[in-house]
DNA sequence: CAAATGATGTAATCATCACTTACATGGACC
DNA sequence: GGTCCATGTAAGTGATGATTACATCATTTG
């Protein structure tokens, strides 16, 4: 069920208040059970604001339009994709580079495979302001930092074999990103579950990191 | 503009026949024109009909749902797609394996940048039936198995590195597919207009394939 | 040839959606 | 206590997918 966020909780048996009090976190978390549980186009903003327990109205009070509402369930699920992958970073420790690098699309994949629905919000820009929101913009950037800089470090300690500085890293985006989106999309359901399509993926991923060792 | 489609073309001056006369492919044309021109969701089975010269209920005489219209829209799509692998196939005649798949995978994705929405169309799943159509389900099958066909090819012709005849095509469809999302997916934006992407994404292909050869 | 038939169109209608507008509520500040 | 205003409600607008009842016309058939 959706989390109902009070700053001051009503005491029990207290009659409903007027005012919902964080209405705008209660309407992101809505519209992020909504999409996990029943897609992405199933969002509506009547729903979220069911959910919220207010009015169909009420919602435009904190969100101009629906695609704000998106934008704003985006940056929730990018932030939390992000903290994944940190953590994943920061289990791998010292590392070396190339494990650093399997760890952390390893990371991508598994979060991707979990949480389907919001990796489709934040990877299909079609529902979302992209560009609109700096916290988008700007973690997006982080988690391509964190790739470029790990491929970096594999190079300089002469991991890599000869591919240059440049192709490495949009050659291993664009092979993470299909894989995810070959998941989402459903192009892997005749491959089995979630659990056989993680190895599938991972194993691809060893793949690739083997033709990119030295 | 829409082709109107007419098996009698209509002698000049007579007027508008109460019948359409192929009222199903010209559905699927306004359709593929308004995904073309306005992007996928501004489809509506309206303003497909409407372009056809019908009233707003018209197309539910030949599809019973929108999701019904956009698949063999999807279906239409497919086939141009595939006519231009093949094609590209055909040009490369002889080549050696490698030259070949580099042949099919400039050809995948010139064609999507060509046709952005009409490729999203077909791999985003959402607005369409894939599986109910054996029609998509079969040239995707297609087009998969000139891949793995030409992989294996590589491999006994002694070109591919170590990696197992199973690792190669899926890295090398995730790879491709990937460069392909991000494109539809407004990931490249920042790097230029299609001209660009192209050689970036070709660039990334050649990188790959270097990774592959022995 | 003319009537019956069925495929294919129209017009009107419905429910749902994003979004708007007019008004109600009640907390914060003076 | 009174005023302001952020935040809620209720009702309504127009677009959309889909349905229904009816109209039209090509084709078949006696």
């Amino acid at each position: 069920m959706v989390v109902q966020h009070r700053p001051t909780p009503t005491p029990e048996g207290h009659k409903k208040a007027y005012h919902h009090g964080s209405l705008r976190q209660a309407l992101i978390d809505a519209a992020l059970e909504i999409a996990a549980q029943q897609g992405i186009d199933q969002v509506t903003v009547r729903e979220a604001g069911k959910r919220a327990g207010v009015s169909s109205g009420a919602p435009f009070r904190h969100f101009p339009t629906k695609m704000a509402l998106m934008t704003a369930v985006a940056e929730e699920a990018m932030r939390r994709f992000r903290a994944e992958i940190a953590t994943a970073m920061l289990e791998a420790g010292e590392a070396d580079p190339l494990a650093r690098f399997r760890a952390l699309g390893a990371a991508y994949l598994r979060w991707v495979i979990n949480n389907p629905t919001h990796f489709e919000v934040i990877s299909t820009r079609r529902a979302i302001d992209f560009d609109a929101s700096e916290t988008l913009v700007r973690l997006n950037e982080e988690i391509r930092g964190m790739m470029v800089t790990i491929l970096e470090d594999a190079r300089r300690t002469g991991q890599l074999r000869r591919v240059d500085l440049d192709g490495a890293p949009l050659m291993a985006r664009a092979l993470v990103y299909g894989l995810a989106r070959m998941w989402i999309d459903g192009q892997f359901a005749q491959w089995g579950g979630a659990e056989q399509a993680e190895a599938l993926m991972q194993r691809s991923l060893d793949d690739f990191i083997a033709l990119l060792a030295n």
